[in-house]
DNA sequence: GGGCTACCATGACGGACGTCATGAAGGAGG
DNA sequence: CCTCCTTCATGACGTCCGTCATGGTAGCCC
């Protein structure tokens, strides 16, 4: 379980972006929480600051992507809206457990970058993307004709992701209950029927 | 039409968050972009940073809030799915006129300073809350129930906000239309019927 | 053993930041 | 005319930023 320190700074670029967004975040600081020498910053990051974030919102990608697939398949009897409510749990668990202080890091990317940084904006989008793709692939596994769950991944992601703003600036989970809530009916209505 | 130097400073604050983030907008970039003279600015916020922030988040709420009743009555033959639609409506012809670059300045607020500044947390959260009353109004004078009317509030500010994330990260405005799409259904679904 | 590469340490540089101190115009009211 | 208050101007201070230059260690390979 011990990371390379390289793995560490990353990891902790990701979450003091999810905590400061990107530019209150400082490379010192990455260094500091990630307990790693100062100067291995250049040596793994030649690429600079722009570099470090982009891969951290790769990780952030790869990561979240990976727990769509895992929570997906432990879902008993599972359906459209079990899978959400299982995403957004994460969120709500994470919420009341933790506190408000951190968010999505690629909101916070976008937010910060998307203007000003073509290689953090371009990171961004396939991270959405590679967390998009197992949704949509679970959705259609579940019985949801192809061209629909990819709108209906689409559909969870924005709602998902603007309960999350919400539900920090509120610092109450309800918004991510209210979506999990109106939302479970039509995305179980989803499947082509034709069951059992 | 002529503004005061101090709604200037407050208007372009609220800009620069759109496309920068709080943290990466400074207060010389601010009154450089109002062409207002820097000396106003300890005269006008001797609040600092955090009060023009926060006036700018608070007066971007009072614009979307007027613009959202605004819209709402111009709608002919309404219904909660053309609401919905004429709210996204405004970001993708931004979009598509404007590009990408500024995004949603209550996002980027939350996103930058939600675990640092409670009271910039607060004022982005009453930006919301008053985004979202006449949302709940204009749903309920479509017929929607009460209770109900509220939490689709909820789920169109949530999915709108996402949406615009997601749009943002892949330069298109693909998801604004999905949502819309997807979610018009649902929100034309909870009008309580009985009508003409 | 010499050389090469990977990794880490440290200090400095130039610039930008938010804030503050100080002071000057300029009109209003006495 | 003189004073007061709003508004603006300007320069400075201390701090932090991202980046870079330089050099030191440690281990592997020939």
């Amino acid at each position: 379980m011990t990371r390379t320190p390289r793995e560490r700074m990353v990891l902790s670029a990701a979450q003091l972006v999810r905590i400061q967004g990107v530019a209150a975040t400082g490379m010192r600081d990455v260094v500091a929480h990630a307990e790693a020498p100062r100067g291995s910053l250049q040596h793994y990051f030649p690429g600079g600051k722009d570099q470090l974030i982009a891969e951290a919102v790769t990780w952030a990608g790869d990561y979240v992507a990976r727990r769509v697939s895992r929570v997906a398949a432990k879902i008993e009897d599972p359906t459209p809206g079990k899978l959400f409510e299982a995403m957004v749990a994460h969120w709500r668990d994470e919420f009341t457990a933790q506190g408000y202080d951190a968010g999505c890091p690629l909101v916070a990317t976008v937010a910060d970058t998307a203007a000003t940084s073509d290689d953090l904006r371009e990171a961004v989008g396939k991270a959405f993307d590679g967390w998009q793709r197992p949704v949509a692939a679970a959705l259609a596994e579940l019985g949801v004709p192809g061209a629909r769950s990819e709108s209906l991944a689409v559909l969870m992601l924005s709602a998902l992701e603007g309960a999350i703003v919400l539900a920090r600036a509120h610092q109450d989970v309800a918004p991510l209950d209210t979506v999990v809530a109106e939302l479970r009916p039509l995305l179980d209505g989803a499947v082509s029927a034709r069951r059992e």
